[in-house]
DNA sequence: TTATGTTTCAAACATTCGTTTGATAGAGAG
DNA sequence: CTCTCTATCAAACGAATGTTTGAAACATAA
C-alpha cells in the first residue's frame, strides 16, 4: 500500500482524542501511544503539532465544502432566481452534513464537537487557516442565508444569523453530553439527524420573528 | 486595607487573559508579569492554578446566583402559582445580567466570554465546581423555562432549552469580535443589552415553533 | 546483490509549565 | 526591643511538552 496506515492511523487517534479533550489537552506522546505508532511520526508525515489539527479538519472539510458548494450551484439553478426559502436552505445544508459519508469510522457527532471546538477553541493559526481555506463557501452560504431572509433589517439579520449559527454550534459541540443526558432522562436514543431535524424549525421560527423594540433609554428593564 | 490588592490585581489579569487565550493556553508566569507580581504569589493565594480559575469565576458568579435566586423568587411570589410567560422569564433573567454590578473594571462581554469557554473547555474539575457550587439556581431556572413551555414534549423541550442557551452563550462569548463586524459593515454601535433584546425574540419565537417531523427512515432528506 | 529512497525507532534536546523552597522584609502585639 | 504571623521574592525543582537526531529497518529498482 502506497500510503502506510500510520498516518491515517495518526489521525484516526488524533481526531477522537481531540474531540474528547480540545488540542492543547491531547499530547502527541499520548496520541502517538493510543495509535501504536512512534511519537517521532507525527512530525516525520505532518511536520508539527499544528499541521496535524488542519489535517485532521481536512480531512472532513474538503469532501464537505465541495459537496456543499455543489449542492448551492442545484439549488440556485433550479430556482433560477426565484427567492430560496430560508428552510429550505437549511435543509440542504444539514442534508449535505447528514449523508456526507464520514471519511473514519468515528461518526458524525465526533466531527461536530470539532467543529464546535474549531470555533471557540480557535488561537491565530486554527480560525487563519479555516477562513482562508474554508471562508468563501462559508460567505457563499450565508449570502444565501441573507437572501433567503431579505424582508429583515440589515443589523437585525445579521445577529440574527449569528444566533443560529450559535444554537448549532453550540448543542453540537456538546452532542456527546447532551445525548447521553436525554437518553438517561426521557429514555430516548436520539440521533445526529434527529436533533438537526429538531434545530431547523426553531432556527426558521427565530428568523422570522417579530423584531425587538429597542429600548433608547439607559435605565432599568423591569 | 486588609486584603491585599495583590489578589485583586491577579483575579483582574487573569480574568482578562483567560477571556483572551482559555485557561491552558495562559501560563501562571504571563498572569504574575503582567500583573506585575510574584510567580510564587498565585499559589501563595490560591493554592493552584484551577483554585484560582474557580476563584475568577466565583467573582462573578457568587453575587450573581443570589441575584438571580431573589429575582425567581420575586417573580413566583408575583404570579402566584400562574403560567409565568416565556419571554417574561426571560426578560427577567436577562435584565439580572444586565443591572448587575460587574465586580471588575472589565465590562460584561468579558464574563460571556468567559461562560462560554467554561462550558465548551470545561475539563473535569471545572464542569464539576459548576455544577456543585450553581447546580441549584441553575435548575431551578430551567424549571421555570418547563413551566413556561409546558406545552412542549419533555424532549423536545430538552433540546430547544439547549439550542436558547447555545445561541445565548455562542454569541454572548464571541461578542466583542460579532460587535466590531456589526459596528463596521452597519455602521450602529451595538451595546450588550442591545443585542440580548434582540435575542429574546429570536428565542422565544423559536421555543414555540412547530414540532418538526421526525423521519424515522434512514435514507435520503430531500 | 547493490544502491537508493522512504519509513520507523529509541534517545535525546531545548523549552515551558505548575509548584515548592528558603530567605527576607514588614506589621502589629506584648 | 522581641516575638510572631503574614506577605513577597529570586531561585530552583521535577515533570511534561513539541521537536530533532542519527542509526536501523524496509522496500524498490537497477
Amino acid at each position: 500500500m502506497a500510503q502506510s496506515d500510520t498516518v491515517s492511523r495518526i489521525l484516526d487517534t488524533a481526531e477522537t482524542l481531540f474531540a474528547e479533550k480540545g488540542f492543547s489537552e491531547t499530547s502527541l506522546r499520548t496520541i502517538t501511544g493510543k495509535a501504536k505508532v512512534n511519537l517521532a511520526a507525527v512530525n516525520y508525515h505532518f511536520g508539527s503539532k499544528k499541521a496535524l489539527i488542519q489535517a485532521v479538519f481536512a480531512r472532513y472539510l474538503d469532501p464537505f465544502s465541495v459537496r456543499i458548494d455543489e449542492e448551492m450551484d442545484r439549488l440556485e439553478a433550479e430556482y433560477q432566481g426565484q427567492p430560496i426559502p430560508l428552510d429550505v436552505v437549511l435543509s440542504t445544508f444539514t442534508s449535505a452534513i447528514i449523508t456526507m459519508p464520514s471519511p473514519t469510522k468515528n461518526g458524525l457527532s465526533v466531527f461536530m464537537r470539532l467543529l464546535g471546538l474549531a470555533y471557540t477553541q480557535a488561537q491565530g493559526h486554527m480560525r487563519r487557516y479555516l477562513q482562508d481555506q474554508y471562508g468563501p463557501v462559508f460567505f457563499r452560504f450565508t449570502d444565501m442565508v441573507k437572501n433567503a431572509s431579505s424582508d429583515l433589517p440589515d443589523v437585525e439579520r445579521f445577529w440574527r444569523l449569528h444566533f443560529m449559527l450559535g444554537a448549532a454550534i453550540f448543542s453540537m459541540s456538546s452532542l456527546e453530553a447532551l445525548k447521553d443526558i436525554a437518553e438517561q432522562d426521557y429514555g430516548e436514543h436520539t440521533r445526529v439527524r434527529d436533533v438537526i431535524q429538531r434545530l431547523i424549525p426553531f432556527v426558521t421560527a427565530g428568523m422570522s420573528a417579530p423584531l425587538p423594540e429597542l429600548a433608547g433609554a439607559q435605565d432599568e428593564v423591569s
